[in-house]
DNA sequence: ATTCGTATGGTTGTCGACAGTCCACGGGAG
DNA sequence: CTCCCGTGGACTGTCGACAACCATACGAAT
């Protein structure tokens, strides 16, 4: 039952539905959803992991306020883990593909039935780059990178700016270079991720420019 | 006091206190430890994020058996981020490097003092590590690399085979080629990490054989 | 008017108790 | 003798209650 709350909080904040620096009481909380506070506390103490909550003692919980510099800063430890992926990868034996395969199929299917970026197009995204990652067969690798898909998915949701036209081909690139056991696979998983990350870095410079306007 | 459970039980389980592959009873840890079932409860959930306990609903946790795959993969998982870490640092302006520098003049003190890996090297070296992906600036990345550190302390302290003479100047070639900015610096990174891991590897390979000649 | 001290409401930290679940042991049938 | 089923014990999952703590609001003194 504390899975069930920590999907339903996980969720609620993605979405939005709890808005960002919204305090997280646990009283009320388990109120809400019918349950008792030791559940909603288990929760919040996992979506603090998974960065999505703030947390200081005796003080409480608040929806975490994602910054720009935080929503570069998943992209840069994204980069680093799957780039460390895609190089021991190429270090050992040719995995098996086939699940990354399927996924890229998913992705290619559900962007071909929406024409932008969808919570099933979002899913699809995440679901490749964890395989990506589970491929390089490091239980810790893979762990933290779901640690982060959180956040990821809440990035992607809210600012899904990424060129349309190239967002099924720049994935199929990346199983190819593996496939063919490309030695520059790792750049281009770098290239993959720094182009979204590159997208935010904009938004960052027109919020400086914004802010000084002001000032 | 969850905040003393969790050292105390995390220094025993690195310590070895309490041998790998033992249950942890939650009211049984309670009572030796003077405190309730809470604290107990959310230390282990914090164990668990950082890897020394395995954990299964309903069934309770144990303290993690280290496969040596599983030595293997912290070292894996610790290349990835601090390459990635020490690229970072190279994309961005030069960082000040003081803590860094501090950080290698307590790892040659305590290496002086002591003559073989001890506790304070230990501490010394995880310490240095740290403030090196800290300087990253990537909050996720430091995140991700200080869930690793308790399994690192387990490992050196059962397992502290490293090239002593080459111990303190390996490190001083790592805060050089950093003050240099030295390209090649994350391969410097990853090659120092390798050393450890190959080490382990050297023991899997002479597992493989004594469970061969044991077949 | 400002600042310090105090009080008060609300929230978290912690605890023990009850219910649900799993496992191991034992008994009976084949 | 082996296998299946039932039962008991122990442990975790969950809950509500009490205590500790923090923050804010209020009042008084300077």
């Amino acid at each position: 039952m504390t899975e069930q709350v920590l999907r339903e909080l996980r969720e609620a904040i993605i979405e939005g539905r709890i808005p960002q620096g919204e305090p997280l009481r646990e009283v009320s909380l388990a109120g809400t959803l019918g349950t008792g506070r030791s559940a909603v506390r288990e929760a919040i103490r996992q979506l603090v992991q998974e960065g999505l909550v703030d947390y200081e003692p005796h003080r409480g919980a608040m929806v975490r306020v994602m910054s720009v510099a935080d929503r570069l800063d998943v992209y840069i430890a994204r980069e680093a883990i799957e780039t460390g992926a895609a190089r021991r990868i190429l270090a050992g034996p040719a995995p098996d593909l086939t699940h990354l395969r399927a996924a890229l199929e998913r992705l290619g299917q559900t962007a071909c039935d929406h024409d932008r970026i969808t919570d099933s197009v979002i899913d699809a995204d995440i679901a490749f780059h964890e395989e990506l990652v589970r491929l390089a067969g490091s239980p810790r690798l893979t762990r933290a990178h779901e640690t982060l898909a959180a956040e990821t998915r809440m990035l992607l949701r809210h600012h899904p700016a990424y060129p349309w036209a190239s967002y099924v081909t720049d994935h199929a690139q990346l199983l190819d270079a593996l496939e063919r056991r490309d030695p520059a696979t790792p750049e281009l998983v770098a290239a993959h991720l720094r182009l979204s990350a590159d997208l935010i870095a904009g938004e960052l410079a027109a919020d400086r420019k914004e802010t000084a306007r002001v000032n």
